[in-house]
DNA sequence: TGTACATCAGTGAACGCGCGTTCACTGATGTAC
DNA sequence: TGTACATCAGTGAACGCGCGTTCACTGATGTAC
């Protein structure tokens, strides 16, 4: 059978089975739906197919189901820059390409999350864990550009800390302004994914690196 | 006397003077003290002291408000831009970061003129004019980006459509993640001006570009 | 300069609605013995 | 294997609240003559 999360299955018994599981599925589908402001604890409630008051028995209120989508939100957004980035394959500049593409994936493939992580402005402190899993998917941003960053001589090497920062900067920008829903506000020359790419070049380029290999 | 906009200011007629700009005002204040999703129209003739049903008077609703405000702050957005351009003056790659620190000026000086613009999800239909603001602002970009490029010779010319796309995303990403309201989210090594200058100066290297001079 | 009248920009009361939240309750599940 | 009981996860009714919106109204302003 599998809950669909969905409500009106009618062959459901008195308890739901997964209410808390259900919840977070009604407020992705809610925010995908209506934005992150869009939505409220009574909404999910209802998607889920359960009266007005069984959500508290999971959460709070409404921030605290928020912050917990944020917080898998971010542990999923790890799992797929570090699945992308793959360990430095098959070589540090085409995984750095890979995971500007795997961001934009994310943020075009999941806009609930990606909304609830960035836009939603929900505090880090809403939930244990939740700075930690930012930092977490941040991580990898870093540890690809300390990759990088190591094929230069010592006395040209940049900060990885500033070059992840830069990088993260950049493909925010693009996938907020660029590869979301309302991305029907500019049409572009190019799809995000090539300005990704290209910018990241560029930028590569500017610190001394080279695709074709060190210095 | 002056309207504040503020209510309660005890010695007003029945006619308020100015209850349109003063609605803009009280949206703008909202915005910055509760996001844009945080304020309501009733909230709005409240903070300006009229009854809740006078801003029927001058908006359809809440929506056609927030337009206004995001026109407005395009508006202003693209004068505070030509203003530190300067027609590239003193030179076009201090003139460059002077936009930059603009922009960066702007997000943080006018958060509430930003929200409507960037993060509000406003419809470009939502009000005549507001695309073509929207356009104007970019174009002080572009228009700075040609003024670059132009330095390089033809043939290694990037397309300066590109790139003040690339200069945009950059700008909005470090002004998001790092400059706002909720920048207490993460720190920096560096403040957001000091990252974005050398964000770019990098990415202008990478084009090919030095401030010394062309080539 | 004065008066009549049209227009404009507010008022305030009213309404229906959905949300958040609480509460006593009850059906289902797990466990001790 | 059966029974009593504790605990858990839901129900549904109720409440107060603020929002959006409409409506007939009224005070102020502008203008024709």
């Amino acid at each position: 059978m599998g809950w669909s999360g969905q409500g009106s299955d009618g062959g459901r018994g008195y308890h739901h089975g997964n209410l808390r599981e259900a919840l977070i599925r009604a407020a992705l589908h809610l925010i995908a739906e209506k934005g992150p402001a869009g939505f409220t604890f009574a909404d999910a409630a209802r998607w889920a197919g359960v009266s007005s008051a069984a959500p508290y028995r999971h959460f709070r209120d409404r921030d605290a189901l928020m912050a917990d989508v944020a917080r898998r939100g971010f542990e999923q957004f790890e799992a797929a820059l570090e699945k992308s980035w793959n360990n430095g394959r098959p070589d540090p500049f085409s995984a750095f390409e890979n995971v500007g593409r795997a961001y934009l994936a994310f943020a075009r493939g999941e806009p609930a999350y990606y909304s609830a992580m960035f836009e939603a402005g929900v505090p880090m402190e809403a939930d244990p864990g939740l700075r930690q899993a930012a930092d977490a998917a941040f991580g990898v941003l870093r540890k690809a550009s300390e990759s990088l960053t190591a094929q230069l001589p010592r006395e040209s090497r940049p900060p990885a800390l500033m070059m992840s920062l830069h990088v993260w900067a950049m493909a925010h920008g693009i996938a907020s302004l660029f590869a979301r829903a309302d991305a029907g506000r500019r049409k572009l020359p190019m799809s995000a994914e090539e300005l990704l790419e290209a910018g990241l070049l560029i930028y590569l380029r500017g610190l001394g690196l080279d695709p074709a290999g060190p210095r």
